[in-house]
DNA sequence: GTCTATAAAAGGATAGAC
DNA sequence: GTCTATCCTTTTATAGAC
């Protein structure tokens, strides 16, 4: 093997191909995110995943042993990713309202995401057999965000911009009025996503609300 | 059978029993109902519901015929007592504050009762398998919540009280204000129910912001 | 590591007696 | 209407060849 091939191998020592092609063990990473989402825990067979992945079920089983631990890789992997682009949005804004203008959207495109939903759907569904995951899934999504969100509201009082004595109550009931019933009927499957209108009116909304309330004497 | 015994026999023609024992029926209903909110629809089996009904599994298909029939009924049949108390609170209130308070206790009291919340995962859950229960659901449990709650904003915006120009998106926010936090908490099985002092700073906190953002000029 | 074939168990639904 | 006993399909998991 040549010489800059030693920064790729972190995990086999006996590849024998450089290029590092698709592994059948990212393929059932995939496949089976696909699948748990889609169908839930339970609905979800090991033999769908091994179909949808293109490899023999015991395939998957020499990888991951069984098929609740195959669940934990997939769910803990992502949860990272979940909310992440939020923090940026916050320090640059010129002022306030166009701060938390920005914010509300990129929290509901983040929240109305089609696999966001679906995570949510399987992690809540799920909980009571996997509480560790849906402990993760909390302090790495909603909660995140939710703190995220009171630390700069601590600031805006402590500069006196606005007056937000509770900053951790505020926050979470603001992100609770921003999904209002968006969210419910989303999460029980009901009707059509909300367009573009429906984010700027649901948008303004909340943040107005949020500005009178909260508005320095 | 006696002459008043005609407005009892709507279902059966050949009782012989005076008083209407706890029949059958109704102790496959109650099980039904505690094994599917409690294991969710794929992972309860009829032989748990025979068993805890006390009953073999050939008398609940001889009642109901199949096991989503069963699920169907059941979570339809309490659909309509969910939110039901609500109503009242809203016109006899002396003042708005008092109103919002009330209704706002009322709203989290039905909400995070442990029953509608595995009503509500479950329903969830499951809202792709059945989509016309979701809808069920949620027409009789959150929308109306919401209805009820924008006619009062809308009367009270109509009387000049307060101003709220958008009564369906107002309710909204604010039941979802309402909900915060707790609920997500709630429905993912994670930490302890909220206490007394919780729901009070809760409402306290909604019920304020409300006020101050849509107090009348 | 990966496959085909199979074991072992669970669960939805039905047959037939009473 | 109700029970016991059974069928048949699906599904998790494993054995053994290559």
């Amino acid at each position: 093997m040549g010489p800059q091939a030693a920064t790729a191998r972190d995990r086999h020592e006996d590849v024998t191909e450089e290029r590092s092609a698709p592994s059948k063990r990212d393929a059932i990473l995939d496949a089976a995110r696909r699948v748990f989402l889609e169908a839930g825990y339970g609905a979800a067979s090991m033999d769908a995943i091994a179909r949808e992945a293109g490899v023999s079920k015991q395939t998957i089983y020499a990888h991951f042993g069984a098929k609740d631990a195959l669940f934990g890789a997939i769910m803990v992997a992502r949860a990272d990713h979940f909310l992440e682009p939020l923090p940026e949005a916050v320090g640059d804004a010129p002022d306030v309202a166009a701060a938390l203008d920005g914010l509300s959207r990129r929290y509901l495109e983040v929240l109305l995401a089609p696999e966001a939903v679906a995570r949510f759907r399987v992690v809540m569904a799920e909980s009571g057999r996997f509480p560790e995951l849906a402990e993760v899934f909390y302090r790495s999504g909603p909660r995140r965000a939710a703190d995220r969100l009171a630390a700069y509201l601590a600031a805006l009082d402590a500069g006196g911009v606005l007056r937000v004595p509770d900053p951790e109550m505020a926050a979470g009931q603001f992100l609770g009025a921003l999904r209002g019933d968006i969210f419910i009927r989303y999460l029980l499957g009901l009707g059509e996503p909300p367009t573009e209108a429906d984010i700027d009116r649901t948008v303004a909304h909340a943040v107005g609300a949020f500005l009178g309330a909260h508005r320095a004497r």
